[in-house]
DNA sequence: CCCGGCATCAGCCAAAAGGCGGAGAGACCG
DNA sequence: CGGTCTCTCCGCCTTTTGGCTGATGCCGGG
């Protein structure tokens, strides 16, 4: 069987480079090309067509993650992406799987753990850490309680500050929906005001 | 002259292997042994001392970083501790000079840069990344932004999402009083609103 | 084909938050 | 002693936010 080939997207040079590193023991596994923003993942992509992708999703400046998996999707449906990140806030998890990404492994998993997902992921199986899986499960339980992928890029932007008016500039939204989806929001997180929906949403869910 | 010789201390195992395959192009600098959390980091560094010991200050469980680098510090003067993380709080690079360590360096540092931290550690040279130096710099040059104690103790109560009234009973002041403390707060932080401060507070303050 | 979830918007009203100016008491310092 | 901080408090006014009710278009499952 053919190596699987990987294209590394994250923007910290120890990072593509430790995990390089790593992916180099496997004989089956072979690292085609790396990107250290989302804009330099969609061309790296087309240049050289890798059957995974992994990315980060928090990358500096610019394009973030998810919205390179969005594009990369867009372009193209053969590449498997696999997320490789520090956290697993719920949000997160939801916006990532729901913009077309085939797994989420955290950056502390075992290289065991991490070859399994490349290779999962090469053939088309989802493949998710542990703490992941958990998190999504405890989500199918409760289903109350799952942001809707709008209400997560919401609370996304909320976090950072933003008022209302702003936050319906950013979204292309009327202040009226950015309310309601609040309101939604408020309610799924237990919480009253904006202010304790940030503090939850920072510890809760692990939010930056 | 002697290689210097380094302790990398991260609990992220992709980190590690990059940080050592970038640290190992370089014929002076040697990798000497590696923990992945404080309490490893400190056996490690009496079992295999080293000039350097690169320690992240964010790690998942147990002892953080800070704390380890006082250890370290308490343990031996020998090893230059020289930070190496993702973020640059401010409250972390006080806390963390304050604890003792020589150099800042920021993930997405160039080699070049790293090089040059860990060889200027190893003889006993300060040396930070740019935008921690400006931040430090910032701060010594305006004590305007100070928080004094009484602000400190209302932001580490306004960060729990808890609304001016709350805060007003919890510390027992007026509202009135809380406002004008928040006023103070907002413009020392720089913001307009209290979900901006609370923003701030947990990302640029380091606070939670 | 209808129902439910999702996303979008509106209007109304009450509560909370924020801006502004002013002010008094105690502490600390040169 | 006079000046400066810090913490405390007022009132007044505007803006923002949140609660409630209702409505529309779309999509997908039963």
């Amino acid at each position: 069987m053919n190596p699987v080939s990987v294209l590394l997207v994250d923007d910290h040079l120890v990072v593509r480079s430790g995990l390089k590193a790593l992916l180099g023991t496997q004989p089956d596994i072979t690292v085609v090309a790396e990107a250290a923003s989302g804009e330099e993942a969609l061309t790296a992509a087309q240049q050289h067509p890798a059957d995974v992708v992994m990315m980060d999703l928090a990358m500096g400046q610019g394009m973030d993650g998810i919205e390179a998996i969005k594009r990369l999707r867009q372009a193209s449906k053969q590449q498997a992406v696999l997320v490789f990140t520090t956290y697993d806030s719920d949000a997160d998890i939801v916006r990532a799987v729901d913009a077309g990404a085939m797994g989420y492994v955290l950056k502390d998993a075992a290289p065991e753990e991490i070859f399994a997902a490349v290779r999962g992921a090469a053939q088309g199986k989802s493949v998710m850490s542990a703490p992941v899986a958990s998190k999504l499960f405890q989500q199918l339980r409760n289903p109350d309680e799952v942001l809707t992928p709008r209400e997560a890029e919401l609370l996304s932007l909320l976090i950072q500050g933003l008022s209302n008016r702003e936050l319906g500039k950013r979204l292309f939204i009327s202040e009226a929906t950015v309310k309601t989806h609040l309101a939604h929001i408020y309610a799924k997180l237990g919480v009253e005001t904006r202010a304790a929906a940030i503090a939850v949403a920072i510890r809760r869910e692990g939010m930056r």
